[in-house]
DNA sequence: GCCTCGATTGACT
DNA sequence: GTCAATCGAGGCA
């Protein structure tokens, strides 16, 4: 199982939507499997934060593909996204859904149920928040001699075990995006059928 | 400064 | 089905 690498971002948006999906989200000892993303698409996608222009929050939709764009919304849940395309090209994947891997994670901890069925649950249960906003998900090459080393953190994507059948992915609208004229009905939701860690089926 | 609203969730009628 | 929580970004004065 390898990480996977900028250049897997730098690919047209609904493309890494759906190659996402049945990816390794890894946080730290605990892994888990993507099963629901979203795609926000460039700056005309009206359910994109990006389509008013550069701003101090979405900047980072701006940044070089593979980067974590991290938001807070309702002033109280954090949304994971990861930045793709080229530099300047406004574009994210949402990752809405991620279903526990690792022994003895689906059960109960602290008293609640460890939920990842969510965008805003899973960035809870994984303690994602607006620390990781701008730095890369994918794995950088280290400094050589002289050990100026890039900032760590325990928070990566790995490939696939094997390829998911065109049959096993659902496409769907986007979620909560009902203001987005012209746009909220485009399909680019993405998940795997019959999960039971999905969002909304 | 002031107002509106959100890529959501859980509690409640 | 309805609605509050909770706060920063963005729009506008």
């Amino acid at each position: 199982m390898k990480i996977l690498s900028q250049s897997f971002y730098n690919r047209p948006t609904l493309r890494v939507a759906q190659d996402l999906l049945g990816c390794f989200l890894v946080r730290g000892a605990k892994k888990y499997k993507i099963v629901e993303t979203e795609a926000y698409n460039g700056p005309n996608d009206l359910a994109s934060h990006a389509s008013i222009g550069r701003t101090e929050r979405n900047k980072i939709m701006f940044d070089e593909p593979g980067t974590i764009y991290v938001y807070l919304t309702y002033g109280m849940h954090y949304m994971l996204n990861i930045v793709t395309e080229e530099r300047d090209y406004p574009a994210a994947v949402l990752i809405r859904a991620v279903e526990p891997i690792s022994r003895n994670m689906q059960h109960i901890t602290h008293n609640t149920f460890l939920k990842t069925n969510g965008p805003a649950k899973l960035t809870k249960s994984l303690k994602i928040d607006k620390t990781f906003n701008g730095l890369p998900i994918y794995p950088i090459r280290k400094k050589s001699s002289n050990g100026a080393s890039t900032k760590k953190h325990n928070l990566w994507i790995e490939s696939r075990k094997e390829e998911l059948k065109p049959s096993q992915i659902v496409r769907a609208t986007r979620v909560g995006i009902d203001y987005a004229k012209g746009y909220k009905d485009k399909k680019w939701r993405f998940y795997i059928k019959e999960n039971k860690f999905v969002s909304v089926q």
